[in-house]
DNA sequence: ACCTGAACACCGTTCAAGT
DNA sequence: ACCTGAACACCGTTCAAGT
């Protein structure tokens, strides 16, 4: 058969390709096109319109999110999740925010939040306390990526700060503000929350 | 003298009406104009960009931030300033956003922290672990309130959950996932934060 | 069935002109 | 100094036409 020139799948592929080099933002229809060396009209054969497309980009690239590690302690297979999807999700901006709104409708995802649920119930957590136990840990791995992105795109990593007569604690730690620590500052949040459920447990 | 049609103050405080109305996203250049029944090129005499528009809207409406409340225990005063800021955040979206990225600029939420550092360094944490403890508090309000906005934008709030098969603890709990119960797991993040810290201290 | 081309609606914004 | 009006660049998208 004649080889079309597109295709669902390639369209979708292009458009990870384009996301994953120069972000989500750039994922136009217009540009995927130009990209494609098609028009933009050629994409809504395929697609019905520009979110579907980037929702159908993102849903193929959560599909190397990371599942819980098999062994191990349960703090310490959900500290070593954390890590890793943490990881995985700031390859490419968009990706922890599409994953909180879209987890209950990507297979990859539901077996994640399964498995977190099952170091919950090794914890001793039940019910409403299981699911919530597993979804502070998944939010907060997310939430803290989509916080990552944000700084990093508004460029406030490294912060001016402005006079602090008045913010006695604010001036003598004013070395821990200059820069974002995100790395530290997402270790020490993930290190209470780990502790705030050992302690429950 | 004459009463010219506009000032910077005028802008900006119809700006802030127009976003607490209509929210953030309606908070654009020609729509403002529109508002003021004025050419969308007369705003420009005021303010530089749209996007100096929107930034000076959400520092007016953060100068509404609580504050700590100045007695009680530290952890007590934690709790309860995460609720505070939790109900007035979500008055207007954006507004967490905002904070996040600017708070370091802003008068109101200087103080802010400095009072978290306060409350942490009454726990007994100094330097680093200082400004981690109430940086984790001051974020994950922030971010909490990110994410509920984001679920209530993207209509997710009600789930329709797709067949659970191989995924039993999923299946077992599906109930509390056909409903994003926002409330409960700010608090139960919220609970396992200050007994992470209350561990620490 | 698949793709093209011209056009429209909607942004923010620049530039030149009015008063 | 302040505001208007027309125009431009950039989106996504509809519609009619080509093959």
């Amino acid at each position: 058969m004649a080889t079309r020139t597109l295709s669902v799948k390639s369209v979708i592929d292009a458009g990870a390709a384009l996301a994953r080099e120069k972000g989500l933002p750039a994922l136009g229809v217009r540009a995927l096109a130009a990209r494609l060396k098609v028009t933009p009209m050629a994409l809504y054969r395929h697609l019905p319109d520009g979110d579907a497309l980037s929702s159908a980009v993102l849903d193929a690239l959560l599909l190397e999110l990371p599942v819980l590690p098999a062994a191990g302690k349960p703090l310490d297979q959900l500290r070593a999740w954390a890590t890793d999807a943490r990881a995985m999700l700031r390859t490419c901006g968009g990706l922890a925010h599409h994953l909180l709104l879209h987890w209950f409708e990507l297979p990859r995802a539901l077996e994640v939040v399964e498995s977190l649920l099952g170091a919950a119930e090794q914890l001793g957590f039940k019910g409403f306390e299981a699911v919530a136990a597993s979804n502070a840990v998944f939010t907060y791995v997310l939430m803290r990526v989509q916080l990552e992105e944000s700084l990093r795109k508004a460029n406030v990593l490294q912060r001016k700060l402005p006079a602090l007569r008045g913010l006695p604690r604010l001036a003598k730690n004013a070395a821990e503000y200059r820069v974002a620590r995100v790395d530290a500052h997402f270790e020490y949040g993930l290190n209470l929350l780990i502790e705030g459920l050992d302690r429950r447990s």
